[in-house]
DNA sequence: TGGGTCACTGGCACATGTGCTAGTGACCTT
DNA sequence: AAGGTCACTAGCACATGTGCCAGTGACCCA
């Protein structure tokens, strides 16, 4: 029996995880947390095997640092963390921290149990870094710094007048702004624009940035 | 030189490709179409060494049945086979039709250069089979299939009207459901669900469906 | 038989997005 | 100096989405 406990505070990627655990006997879920620093109170009281842990938790706790710590206190527990973006910065933090394994949460159930065994028996798995794709890369080339700023809080779901108002430009300058962006990468409307956006993670959608 | 074209209906995608064979002096595109159908007979004119090909382009012509028939004709000229969906259906019918290499856009940009070099040096390079995510694993098992077909339909950006006409409910139950279905996957609102499925890839929102 | 929940329907007020048109000042060209 | 383009601003009409509330019939439960 492997002594578990998940990290995520996203409930889709939690009941994702929960899931796969699940569907193998060899797993035991200690626990389920949203926040970082519970799992380490959680890991000095009971004896844990395996961490599983998102990158940023609940209150922009980070899951690198607390992994590291966990592991410093605890040696035999393995961390594990998981993270849905594909960023080389975040790999090689993971690596210095001295987590055990990474895992980008889109490469398949069958992957993550691989990684989890492996991680158990000992192991390190990290992937392959990936350079992911630039934004800019996807246009043809002229698209300035302002329209970038406007289409990455386009994409994070701020409204028309949010945006005019952190950009300094009227509502319609911002609309204005984004009807070229459409054009110049060559899409049928916004909505097909903002999907291809997200689906090749060129900007990051998970709402840590929404200062309210 | 590689005398290559690329066949892709997505300016976004068509531009990132071009600008992956620039920075390589080995390549001349002898042409970039929008039309699966055009590069058969533009292979018919030319000799053409490589043919890097969507899955589907312009019109639904299909990227794999025109890969398939250049090859019969022009047995020297290689076929790689780009696609954004992770699809062992894809994965297995591109095997079958001959195709020489298949390559996930979200791969990276060195990572397609080193699958063009190989599949022109003569080799076949498909990934590993990685079974996507699928979309009931990601709430809490009781979604209905009713409540599916909504989702699948918001995602591809028809408005509430349209959903409404299809599904054969008011408008209002389309909102109903929609909140539901956010509820059950423990999102904060609809902007974070729609960004989660999209880059979990969980629906293919590429446009081919709408018919009009 | 009455009560409660579920899966809606209907509607009002308001917010936000979209299509379109007209105008303006800065800057560039000839 | 005149004309044109660029990057907006302003505003109207309309479409669509959102928050909210009241109601209803089907079904279960006691």
């Amino acid at each position: 029996m492997i002594r578990t406990i998940i990290v995520e505070d996203n409930r889709f990627m939690m009941n994702y995880l929960r899931g796969i655990l699940r569907e193998d006997n060899d797993f035991q879920l200690e626990a389920a947390l949203s926040d970082a620093f519970l799992a380490e109170e959680i890991c000095k009281e009971q004896k844990i095997d395996l961490v599983i842990m998102d990158v940023q938790t609940l209150h922009n706790h980070s899951g690198l640092a607390a992994g590291e710590r966990i592991r410093e206190k605890n040696p035999a527990t393995k961390v594990l963390i998981v993270t849905s973006l594909i960023d080389p910065e975040i790999l090689s933090r993971a690596k210095a921290g001295g987590a055990d394994s990474l895992w980008y949460k889109d490469h398949g159930k069958e992957d993550l149990l691989d990684v989890i065994r492996r991680t158990v028996a000992g192991e390190h798995v990290f992937p392959d870094t990936s350079p992911s794709v630039e934004l800019k890369d996807m246009f043809s080339g002229d698209i300035s710094p302002r329209q970038i700023d406007i289409l990455r809080m386009f994409v994070k779901g701020f409204t028309y007048d949010e945006i005019a108002a952190e950009v300094k430009i009227s509502k319609n300058g911002v609309r204005w702004n984004l009807d070229q962006i459409v054009e110049k990468g060559g899409f049928a409307n916004k909505h097909e624009m903002l999907a291809a956006i997200i689906e090749n993670k060129l900007i990051v959608t998970t709402l840590e940035e929404r200062g309210e």
